[in-house]
RNA sequence: GCCCGAGUGGCGGAAUUGGUAGACGCGCUGGAUUCAAAAUCCAGUUCUGGCAACGGAGUGCGGGUUCGAUUCCCGCCUCGGGUACCA
């Protein structure tokens, strides 16, 4: 019946996938037009950084299923955007420009085309007449347009909203005072403002980074080294904390994992306390502390301030002036990373002088240590050492009382006892003890931990020395940056000292061309070379500097899925019928590295739009799916030192050494060049074509999932792919008439299985149902036109290129992408009897064949008078017979 | 330290309102085809005892609930990711 040895010259697979990736282009076959008539699904790629090395193979795993997704909605019958674009402002252009003399613009040119031309060889259905580039003074204009918008936008607390600035409320005592505070209020209130900000410093880059960029172990997120340090710059900064409710409160209904959800709210930091004056002893000063337990006053028997803190002069005495300015001093010259990186010592001064506790009337010595950050709470904390670890230590090296005011109820006897001496800290929950003072009228002993904290608030609201309160970890966000290769503030700083921001007839403010993209180390942009673009005059003859610092990369990401829309509009951002249209996104997808910056950033412009009324809903991705990463197996010595892999050979099963012969041990890790494991899409595609690529990526595994790259399981794919061009391409497989039972069975569940999979975003598993699918058809050698056809619609969203071709070859036409999904007819799927499992005591021993209409007593007949349940019948009594009709009988004997 | 996620054959992974553990693929073994090889097709493949029929064990570890647990509960271990003097 088959004949391999010509068929396999036929299954030219750069031919055809290259002929349907040109049809699919020239015809606009994915173009979308807003259509109200169909259900809308707008489905979003995480745009790539078009990087000079081309696409690695993560990028098309994600792409691969958002594309999948897209093909099986059109066919649902959906309404599809599925659009790409590049972000492509960024440090690497500029390096190279530095290094080459090339124009950023050229290489990004150059690498958007290469690019293209990669992820189209793919066959992936995007709408390319949606293309949008972040450098593109087209799309930058309107970057610019928001970012004047944050800057003409004030936060009301009360409502919770962003509102129009020339809406803010001037206090009657501001306005008493003149214009010129007037004006210094007005810019206290703008969600973006200039300001002396002390920021990280990447002495690699040469530009200031945000907090964000900077990973704990204190290196540089873009550039990898550990050059940064504390400076204090003239930045532009955006509020974001004031949004922080909104953008915890915003996650609640939305469709994203809820491990992104929780490193979203970690990294807001919300945290519910209260704070508490403290009198200073002798002097006419209060301390005001943060802490989440007021209910622990009772135990707090020192104080600490922050070297930064303002009233550090004005408390210490003069005996320990010298001290504690020396102190100070080594504080400020550490580095935060040398603060955190020692954070286990636990050093500081005494001031010198008191506090009053205000609830035992205690003094309690006020001590100035750099565990205590100025940039969070107030400065200042009340010390509890008996219930926090840091306390304690801290207590411990400088012998400071402990006083214990939680019973440790849930501690062994000795710990305890150690405990309550005030010799071990305690953090968990506890029964209160010492924890009365009738002069006041309070006692919290016996009280539940939720009643002890209300009744302290309460206590200290009534003697007006306290309130509840919140606080954020999350800071203001550094959105400046003093390189070229960025999109230019629309913002002029007058010689009278005025600040505005251009007006918006007058954007886009372009980039000028220059030669100079050095940023020098003073801390100015490079564009402050450029004279002709730099200076300005108004029409009064006022002159001018334009704003030299760029925004950061993250600015053309955070709303580049509103421009794919109406990417062509040049009078508005886009047009807000086809806003209402489109958004949300229903579907975004990307790598997990973005769970929090780009996608807490992008929220936070996304709400602010909203309140201006600029776009129609409050989020703006309804569901979020992170791919897992693709890694690679690699190789390493018994010493731990990693092995390229061209040096080492597979010989029965181990990893041999080339040149040494040691056996190395075989470990998975990211791709690397010095590793020799990078596998380029571009190789793939041409030895085994794009439909390959696609399948093994998503045959790899769960699409959450890290997993090691083979190329034994390309070949797998590859093979697949191979049996169903043989088989189903084969004119003498393929017969009229009547479909065999088995074969439309298995088809219908098929289409079931496959379909269903894609809702879920299972797509492994719906490829190895098409396996078993063909596996099927090559054991009954004959299938219909009809399940051909079927089978080929099912097939499409995963192999479009060999799905078409197939298609093409019965004889259809246009394209298959634009059929309709089968319709799965549930009278195939009906079983008259099932294979009953007859387990004894829960392990199953044979099976047995039953009609499915068998009532239960029927059923346990059967199983106990079949000839293969004597034996373990035998000499045991029946205690209890359980049958689940079509899952499982179970006899349970004794 | 804290917060998430995950541990299943030689490998990637299936199966969860509790019901046949190991689908599908890789690798390996054998066979067909071929002068031969490649390619292709067919069969087998958790470990273990046995020629076999047929047994025993088995989803990170230790307990528990249940007729029945990869799935639920309690206590641990290991790995991955995030985060950290945040009071």
């Amino acid at each position: 019946m088959l004949n391999p040895y010509s068929l396999q010259m036929d299954f030219n697979f750069t031919d055809f996938e290259k002929k349907w990736q040109k049809y699919w282009l020239e015809n606009k076959v994915f173009a979308s037009k807003a259509d109200t008539s169909r259900p809308k699904f707008y489905c979003l790629d995480m745009f790539p950084y078009p990087s000079g090395s081309g696409l690695h193979v993560g990028h098309p795993e994600g792409y691969t299923a958002t594309d999948i997704i897209c093909r099986y909605k059109r066919a649902k019958g959906f309404n599809v955007l599925h659009p790409m674009g590049w972000d492509a402002f960024g440090l690497p252009a500029e390096q190279y420009a530095i290094q080459t003399g090339t124009q950023p613009a050229i290489t990004t040119e150059n690498n958007c085309n290469n690019f293209r031309r990669q992820i189209q060889s793919l066959g992936l259905s995007y709408d390319w007449d949606r293309e949008i580039n972040t450098t593109d003074p087209a799309y930058f204009k309107w970057t610019q347009w928001i970012f004047i918008r944050l800057y003409n936008t004030w936060f009301d607390k009360d409502l919770q909203k962003g509102r129009p600035i020339n809406e803010l409320p001037i206090p009657a005592e501001i306005e008493k005072k003149g214009k010129e505070a007037v004006k210094e209020y007005i810019e206290k209130n703008r969600l973006a403002y200039y300001d002396n900000a002390q920021v990280w410093w990447c002495n690699n880059c040469k530009t200031v980074c945000a907090n964000e960029e900077v990973l704990n172990d204190g290196s540089h997120e873009k550039c990898g080294t550990k050059e940064v340090e504390r400076r204090f710059l003239k930045q532009w900064m955006l509020r974001i904390p004031h949004y922080a409710e909104r953008l915890i409160d915003g996650l609640e209904g939305l469709d994203w994992g809820e491990g992104v959800k929780d490193m979203q709210r970690n990294w807001i930091g919300k945290s519910t306390g209260a704070e508490v004056d403290f009198k200073v002893d002798g002097i006419d000063k209060k301390l005001r502390v943060y802490t989440t337990r007021p209910d622990t006053l009772f135990g707090a028997t020192y104080m600490v301030i922050a070297p930064e803190h303002k009233l550090v002069n004005e408390i210490v005495t003069a005996d320990q002036k010298s001290k504690v300015e020396e102190y100070i001093k080594s504080a400020a010259l550490k580095s935060d990373l040398d603060r955190t990186e020692l954070a286990k010592e636990k050093t500081g001064v005494f001031t010198g002088k008191y506090a009053i506790n205000p609830i035992t009337g205690n003094l309690i010595p006020i001590w100035v240590a750099d565990y205590v950050l100025m940039g969070y709470g107030t400065g200042a904390i009340m010390a509890v050492p008996a219930h926090d670890t840091r306390d304690f230590e801290f207590a411990k090296e400088f012998d400071i009382p402990v006083t214990c005011i939680l019973d440790p109820e849930a501690a062994d006897n000795e710990l305890r006892e150690k405990i309550l001496a005030g010799e071990a800290c305690w953090t968990d929950d506890g029964a209160y003890i010492n924890s009365e003072n009738p002069d006041l009228g309070l006692n919290i002993n016996g009280m539940s931990k939720a009643d002890g904290i209300k009744t302290v608030i309460d206590w200290l609201k009534e003697n007006n020395l306290g309130e509840a309160t919140i606080n954020y970890k999350i800071r203001d966000w550094l959105f400046s940056r003093q390189r070229y290769w960025g999109e230019p503030f629309p913002i002029i700083h007058w010689e009278d000292g005025e600040v505005s921001a251009v007006e918006d007839e007058n954007l886009p403010v372009e980039l000028p061309k220059t030669d100079k993209y050095h940023p020098s180390n003073s801390g100015e942009s490079p564009l402050a070379n450029v004279t002709e673009w730099l200076e300005v005059v108004d029409e009064n003859g006022r002159k001018g500097r334009r704003e030299t610092n760029t925004m950061p990369q993250w600015a053309g990401s955070c709303w580049y899925y509103l421009r794919y829309i109406d990417p062509k509009n040049d009078e508005e951002p886009f047009s807000k019928v086809k806003e209402n249209y489109w958004m949300p996104v229903d579907l975004y997808v990307g790598g997990a590295e973005h769970a929090v910056l780009h996608l807490l950033y992008s929220r936070f412009w996304h709400k602010v739009l909203f309140d201006l009324g600029i776009v129609s809903t409050d989020e703006p991705y309804q569901k979020l799916y992170n791919q897992g990463m693709i890694l690679a197996f690699a190789y390493e010595t018994a010493a731990g030192s990693k092995v390229p892999s061209d040096l080492v050979d597979e010989i029965d099963g181990k990893y041999i050494h080339t040149q040494t012969g040691e056996e190395l041990k075989q470990i998975v890790a990211k791709m690397s060049k010095s590793l020799k494991n990078v596998v380029n899409p571009d190789d793939v595609t041409s030895e085994y074509g794009a439909d390959s690529l696609r399948l093994y990526e998503m045959f790899m595994g769960p699409l959450d999932q890290t997993k090691p790259w083979t190329d034994t399981g390309v070949k797998g794919v590859f093979n697949f792919l191979k049996r169903v061009y043989y088989f189903f391409a084969e004119p003498n497989n393929i017969v009229e008439g009547e479909e065999n039972k088995d074969t439309l069975k298995l088809l219908h569940q098929t289409i079931k299985k496959v379909g269903e999979d894609i809702e879920d975003m299972k797509f492994n598993t719906a490829i190895s149902q098409m396996m078993i699918f063909t596996n099927h058809c090559y054991k009954v050698k004959h299938v219909t036109r009809e399940t051909a056809e079927t089978f080929a619609k099912v097939l499409a969203p995963y192999a479009p290129h060999i799905a078409e071709e197939l298609w093409e070859m019965y004889g259809n036409e246009p394209a298959i992408c634009q059929e309709a999904w089968p319709e799965v007819n549930e009278s195939y799927l009906v079983e008259n009897t099932f294979d009953y499992p007859v387990s004894f005591n829960g392990k199953m021993r044979f099976k047995l064949e039953l009609s499915v209409d068998l009532s239960k007593d029927e059923i346990e007949k059967a199983a106990t008078s079949n000839e293969n349940a004597t034996k373990w019948l035998e000499g045991k009594q029946i205690v209890k017979i359980i049958v689940v009709p079509k899952k499982i009988i179970n006899i349970v004997v004794r």
